[in-house]
DNA sequence: GTTCTATGATTGATCGGCAA
DNA sequence: TTTGCCGATCAATCATAGAA
């Protein structure tokens, strides 16, 4: 089996993490929607915006996120919890008063 | 119908530790092969098929000769790369849908951002 | 430098919906 | 009613980046 691997060998190489901030936006994403981490075409044109990232690579990350997700739900309930109280904090601060001049991305 | 109700001020909506129908997705396994034949459940079979370079080099060129395969073409290459003719499909199906993904990607990838390096 | 884990990308195949 | 295609997704795997 000489495994002539080295068909495509090349997109996959190369591989960039995203940025620790892009990272953040998509989990916040994906633990306050964990009842159906399934964006539309729109909300991932805007992630990918917020990111920086391609739509591609956005569905790239939920794909990969979801079927890890389900297979070790224990793995991530740290990082769930982290999340989940995260989107609390700003959904009680969204709600509490109609503020909302306040954009706590983009420095 | 957007936004659901006010939330946040009962009831504990806590979505962690929850496991959501869409965690118990499981999809059939393929039916690709002749697992009946005899008795044989090995652990092979029903797995993904690897194509060959050699397959894949045969399709590849058909698929630019054509985009979409007529019953006829698709029965020839089948048998001579020894596939299933729905191997043949699924594999133009998705080359194209391939295809597309690259020319809309291949049309906006400006506006670089911080990429790292 | 080596070993193991986290992660982005690729891809054969499945699922639901739609059209012929 | 049956079959092909599309769009989205799954699920397994590849190859690398990063942690240990």
């Amino acid at each position: 089996v000489m495994i002539l691997r080295s068909r495509f060998l090349d997109a996959r190489r190369k591989r960039r993490n995203f940025n620790k901030q892009a990272t953040e936006i998509l989990n916040e994403y994906f633990y306050s929607h964990l009842s159906n981490p399934y964006p539309s075409e729109e909300a991932k044109e805007e992630l990918a915006k917020k990111c920086s990232i391609t739509v591609s690579q956005v569905s790239n990350w939920f794909g990969n996120k979801r079927i890890r997700y389900k297979k070790n739900i224990g793995k991530f309930q740290e990082e769930a919890n982290m999340y989940a109280a995260k989107t609390a904090v700003n959904a009680a601060n969204a709600s509490a008063h109609g503020s909302q001049a306040n954009s706590p991305s983009t420095p | 119908h957007g936004a659901e109700k006010v939330f946040g001020c009962n009831q504990e909506q806590n979505t962690s530790g929850k496991t959501f129908d869409w965690m118990k997705v499981k999809r059939n396994p393929p039916k690709t092969a002749k697992v009946a034949e005899y008795g044989m459940h090995g652990p092979q079979n029903t797995i993904r098929t690897n194509f060959t370079t050699k397959q894949l080099t045969e399709l590849e060129k058909e698929f630019h000769f054509n985009k979409y395969l007529t019953r006829a073409r698709r029965v020839e290459i089948a048998a001579t790369l020894e596939l299933n003719e729905t191997q043949v499909k699924i594999w133009f199906q998705n080359r194209r849908m391939k295809q597309k993904k690259r020319e809309k990607e291949g049309l906006a990838p400006v506006a670089n951002r911080g990429s790292s390096k």
